[in-house]
RNA sequence: GGAGAGGUGGCAGAGUGGUCGAAUGUACCUGACUCGAAAUCAGGCGUACUGCAAGGUACCGUGGGUUCGAAUCCCACCCUCUCCGCCA
């Protein structure tokens, strides 16, 4: 969310700002009810102050057993102005709530500007793809023919964007989870946390995905309590932690590593990524977040992105990284920086992981705050970034390792998590 | 699933219709004392909106209602806790 001072102040600068990222912001609607608003809630204001000391002056009389009649009719004769202005300015906000909540964040200065995909700029490239002396075949193909990998079963159990592993295939996908988190926590100072795969509508709010996306996501209803959504990453339980809290300044920054399944409606994707595991409906992530003071979150975000790049380093997958273009950066973020990884079955680079600072716009919705210098409460700044996607990572890994006879090579970081195993082929 | 209790400021905890935005304690900040600290004493100390300022307004889980006036009364909803049952 935007701060409303900002709108109030730089209504132009901000909707210029927006603009580049392909959002109309409706600056005519912003200022009538702006104007309304400040003149309903100053003539309220006026009627409400008089009335609280009418009453008050009523409730002296009446203390010393003296007639208040000539004051309580003083007091009735606004009152149905006062009543019609409550009731109005109710609305005004509510509906100002609701203009906000629908506005995306605003691109920071060092974010190119562009309209789609097609603008984001790579800004570095790692690994230099291996070449083939035969011809390579997808996850699919391979992990169907080493017969640890059976979308057919899945879709019967579940439906489809499923998938079902078996044998060293899962255990391999299971390695890379731990492998992540051990190297986070070990080396990259990150606290592991293990949090809620279910949540609430608040804590979507907080993060952006509500009330924007709700068809994103998967919801439960429930009689008798509130509706709760299967989290479609980790960041939605994680960053909320923070929510509605003003922690110590001595407690940031606070650097969290989560493990989980995430959940995607896929809902507007019919037909994209329809074949094998890049597009699921449930997949594993591994999760970077950060709560960082607000002139900490450049660097933080630096930091993070790089923590990121390391995975894909240690298991020797070559990637680039990409600044997204003002077009085509999510809903909340003020910049993100989406690491791609090489499928060469697909003799093209895909995305696995997403690193986006959100500065203060996910902290106003959750209102997060620390105490600053001044022992005044200032919204935090959070980051997040995928550590990787784990059904992704595997995917690229097959492909990349493999080998002539349909087998897949373990990479060297792997193989302790596998009980040594060099190798994947048919058992 | 059954029964009960409760949601108040960073925390603890008073407050059952009228100077209550809210006692008190604690934490925190400033000052005094001290070589320094502790202890003690004095003062300050919620969030947001609005105003140049003085100030004003809103907020005691959420939303409605009653009233001149609601933290306090009524209704609905949400959440938390305790006990019993069931259960990984």
């Amino acid at each position: 969310m935007l701060d409303i001072q900002l709108l109030r102040t730089n209504l132009d600068n901000v909707a210029e700002r927006l603009a580049t990222r392909g959002f109309k912001l409706d600056c005519a609607a912003f200022q009538a009810l702006e104007s309304e608003r400040k003149t309903l809630q100053t003539r309220t204001q006026e009627l409400q102050a008089a009335r609280n000391s009418l009453s008050k002056q009523i409730g002296m009389l009446k203390g010393k057993g003296e007639d208040a009649s000539a004051v309580m009719a003083q007091v009735a004769a606004h009152k149905d102005e006062l009543e019609a202005n409550e009731l109005r300015l109710g609305e005004l906000l509510k509906a100002f709530d609701a203009f906000l909540a629908m506005i995306p964040n605003l691109p920071h200065d060092s974010v190119p500007s562009g309209k789609s995909e097609a603008d984001n700029v790579e800004t570095k490239r790692w690994g230099t793809p291996r070449s083939y002396d035969f011809a390579v075949k997808d996850h699919v193909d391979l992990g169907e023919a080493l017969g640890q990998l059976d979308f057919a079963t899945a879709v019967k159990i579940a439906g489809a964007r499923f998938s079902l592993m078996k044998g060293p295939l899962a255990r391999l996908h299971r390695a890379l989870a731990q492998f992540m988190l051990d190297t986070h926590i070990d080396q990259h100072g990150y606290t592991e946390v293990y949090a809620p795969y279910l949540v609430n509508a608040a804590s979507l709010f907080g993060t952006g995905q509500l009330p924007k996306f709700e068809e994103d996501l998967f919801k439960l209803l429930r009689d008798d309590a509130e509706p709760l959504y299967l989290i479609p990453t980790a960041e939605v339980p994680v960053t909320n932690i923070v929510r509605d809290e003003i922690l110590a300044p001595e407690a940031l920054p606070m650097k969290m590593v989560c493990h989980t399944p995430c959940f995607r409606s896929e809902a507007g994707s019919y037909g994209r990524d329809t074949r094998g595991m890049i597009r699921q409906h449930q997949f594993d992530k591994v999760e970077l977040v950060q709560i960082v003071a607000a002139e900490e979150s450049l660097e933080a975000h630096e930091e993070l992105t790089r923590h990121a790049e390391i995975i894909l380093e240690k298991l020797e997958l070559p990637y680039r990284r990409v600044t997204l273009c003002t077009g085509d950066m999510g809903f909340s973020s003020a910049k993100t920086y989406d690491l791609e990884v090489w499928l060469p079955a697909q003799n093209t680079y895909r995305e696995i992981s997403s690193c986006s600072n959100f500065e203060s716009f996910q902290a106003r919705r959750m209102q997060a705050r620390y105490r600053n210098e001044k022992n005044k409460p200032e919204l935090v700044h959070t980051i997040n970034g995928s550590g990787l996607a784990v059904g992704r990572t595997l995917v690229a890994i097959m492909e990349n390792f493999q080998n002539a006879d349909g087998s897949i090579t373990v990479p060297a970081v792997l193989r302790p998590y596998l009980g040594g195993l060099e190798k994947i082929q048919v058992v």
